[in-house]
DNA sequence: ACCTGAACACCGTTCAAGT
DNA sequence: ACCTGAACACCGTTCAAGT
């Protein structure tokens, strides 16, 4: 077995003309698989579940996918497909960036799982690599160096796939529903004794507090400390004193 | 298996050399478990495997451990014991924040799938508690006030975390600065088209390079945009809920 | 040559029977 | 009352038999 490249377009597609049911291809089984992970959760999508939903054994998925690896990989590719990459276009670049980041949040944290296929084997599909270019493309435009932008649009991603991972924890089942995804943490952080965890105890309802507002003000962090202050254009800004760096190794 | 002598002498030379069987206990189990996850890697690790191990049947483990969920989570937080809190004390609090996330990536990196962990099941176990409130402590005496502080903590952990989940799957060698030339994700991005993927492809070289000094960069990078290093000793400044230059809405 | 039912080697969890 | 072997309901993957 040589390097395969699980992205490739399949040519299998159709056997037998007639259609009376669903024909077997590589689009129906991922499709499949990813709305079973979006309805029920990462633990609920099976290989098994999947042939049976199309009516085949579980032998039958081995033709059009190699693994449940590639076939997660390949869920997750899918599942970017929902972030918009041409939505409405702030003219600040900064905001441009941020609105495709929390798109991909959105998609993330509406998939019970689907972050987690992140961090499992390499998933780097076209439209994974399509968002990356888009981020770097604006990075670019933004006149930031090229080491600093692929650093950056890492560190960018991370977090929010982070984030997203642990807001897409189960807690979608309607019987669960005093069992939601914050609410082992904030029970845990509330509890927490003054004298064991001070700094926790004092500091208890901030760490619970708005996630979006969270996420908003991270992004916002990290634009800051990596692109401090601005030239963009349009808005002038009143000039800071040189923007205050980090010790030396950051570099160009 | 076949049967035991009940007049053999119950105490047993482990695997690894001369210790003798512990008797079963939430820590003995506990400890296995992780023994496994750092030797093998998160998928290889299970309640079967640790009985086995602990030479009993998998159904006596549920009287120590409620759930698989829970044993996770005491895995978690057990490996945690392994990050250092008190280690060398640089003067900056900014290096001491730095040593102590370094300290966690490296106890991630070095048991694949460590990291996952952190985003199944919430695991706040005390071990972790006991990070999140020194680096609470830290941010308090630099004059950071609460609420920024509690932010940045979770947008330190997090990226720090998926750093770890990223650099502990398989096929990645803690020892190696470089990510593996056979990594799938190295090939993905060294292979793009420039046509389809024009940023991606220019900065291919930077993508792909020194995840540790990507790591230092990284947090120099939000510490820098979350706390600008003061010009005169002694003052740090706390931004207000929003760094100044974000304005409006992201559209949709 | 293609497809797939059945088999294989595992899982986590439960339960009734044995001590 | 405690413990646990065996059973149950699932997995992913392989393979030989059938077409």
């Amino acid at each position: 077995m040589g390097t395969r490249n699980p992205f490739e377009p399949s040519e299998v597609v159709s056997r037998r003309g007639g259609a009376v049911k669903q024909p077997l291809s590589r689009d129906a089984i991922v499709a499949e698989a990813l709305e079973q992970l979006t309805r029920d959760g990462l633990e609920s999508m099976s290989l098994r579940k999947v042939a049976a939903a199309l009516e085949t054994g579980p032998a039958s998925l081995y033709v059009y996918v190699h693994d449940l690896d590639e076939l997660e990989a390949l869920v997750f590719d899918r599942a970017l497909t929902r972030v918009s990459l041409r939505g409405a276009k702030p003219k600040d670049w900064r905001e441009r960036v941020k609105g495709l980041l929390t798109s991909y949040l959105k998609v993330l944290a509406a998939s019970p799982g689907l972050a987690q296929l992140a961090f499992r084997r390499a998933a780097v599909g076209p439209n994974a690599l399509r968002i990356v270019d888009a981020l770097l493309g604006e990075f670019a435009g933004a006149g930031v160096d090229r080491r600093t932008a692929a650093w950056a649009v890492d560190l960018l991603l991370l977090y929010v796939t982070a984030q997203g991972a642990e807001q897409g924890q189960r807690g979608n089942d309607p019987e669960n529903d005093q069992f939601k995804p914050e609410g082992a943490v904030m029970r845990a952080i509330r509890g927490v004794s003054a004298q064991q965890y001070p700094h926790i105890h004092a500091a208890r309802a901030e760490l619970v507090s708005g996630p979006t507002q969270r996420v908003d003000w991270a992004l916002d962090s990290i634009l800051n400390g990596i692109a401090p202050a601005s030239r963009s254009h349009g808005k002038a800004r009143s000039p800071e004193t040189k923007p205050a760096r980090s010790q030396g190794r950051v570099g160009q």
